[in-house]
DNA sequence: GACAAATAATACCGAATGGTATAAATTTGC
DNA sequence: GCAAATTTATACCATTCGGTATTATTTGTC
């Protein structure tokens, strides 16, 4: 890894949190600087714009949540278990290497979708690529008779995500740990009456 | 109404679905002139500053769908009737005074719980009062035997919230309206899961 | 260790930012 | 209808914004 290459990683790694937490329109270069300790020439010779950082650096974000889930699941075998990792992770996100300022997916959604179209094509990207593997997962699972047969494997997906972004959201804002926790007693509630038995 | 009354409303009117739009950091003056007609005196002769057009900004998109629910809840009187309000506002919610932007809770919790703690303040009161809304309806539901005495009123309320956030996010960010439906869908399962027979 | 190439720091640019003092125009009460 | 008070427009302020050209420093190569 060259030297150029390395303070790259550098900058995306320190100012990744801040675009998560501020936003893109919120975080300045300056603030850039500030959280690298380095100067805004090294910044654009490494950079084309502000543009390219926040690009790279949702990417950054959203790795790293991927990397957590893609850890967790790769541990279980049934698809109930792999389907409960969300419930378990998010259960307790605070022992997990998680993004700081939430979930990068919801907070780039919220301000991009009418103000960025690159950041955008990227949240719905990690949205549907979300949306992919748990359909893959509960696909899976009604075929090895683990699910009942009439279940919808996308209304499931979408709505194991929307409860998770939405608690995620509430939790952020109030600051009530239990409010995120009682939800993903929803979200266990949901998985658990997808067996076969019901 | 005195004129400066009407141009405060006005400028209200005008500026919040920027707001809503483009978030607090991303509204600039300039674009509430442009949005208005009026001149940058005219703007501070009425609000002491961005920060005041941006509270009743908030407070205005609240209200219009605070406004939206009332209206459709009071045209029921059973607990699951007014429940499932929230499932037919959304699952067409085209046809109702929608703020343009989205859900201003979604919104503004975003941005604003790193960055703005006075409006942080008011999202945290709109998030609370309307889960308080519907645990009290769910409440309701109970004492009337229309739930099931083992139903979490709290933690059904902060389900329904979440999950309508969350699929607000997705559809709005994808752009993909029957996401929204299936999530409904899903909501109103829950919904009419709460039944006494259960 | 000399030297070219890659990398980083400095100093600056025009434009846009939020905000203000002041002057002009408009309402208001009488 | 007119003066006083309120409301709006103009012109300006310092600061910050994203971005760039230039200079200084560090790298890697022989």
């Amino acid at each position: 890894m060259s030297k150029a290459e390395k303070t790259k990683a550098f900058i995306i790694e320190k100012t990744a949190p801040i675009f998560n937490r501020k936003g893109y329109a919120g975080t300045s270069i300056n603030d850039m600087t500030d959280a690298t300790g380095l100067t805004k020439g090294s910044i654009y010779g490494n950079f084309s714009n502000k543009d390219e950082v926040a690009l790279a650096a949702f990417d950054y974000n959203l790795q790293k949540i991927s990397t957590i889930f893609a850890t967790e699941m790769s541990q279980q075998d049934t698809a109930k278990g792999q389907l409960l990792v969300f419930v378990h992770v998010y259960m307790n996100f605070l022992s997990h290497p998680f993004p700081s300022g939430g979930c990068p997916i919801l907070n780039t959604a919220v301000e991009a979708d009418d103000t960025h179209p690159e950041l955008k094509k990227k949240v719905v990207l990690g949205i549907i690529n979300w949306k992919n593997r748990i359909t893959n997962v509960i696909e899976k699972g009604i075929e090895q008779k683990e699910f009942s047969s009439t279940t919808d494997p996308e209304q499931i997906a979408l709505t194991i995500i929307a409860t998770i972004e939405g608690g995620v959201m509430i939790t952020q804002a109030t600051g009530k740990l239990n409010y995120l926790k009682l939800i993903m007693k929803s979200v266990e509630k949901l998985i658990n009456g997808l067996g076969i038995e019901n």
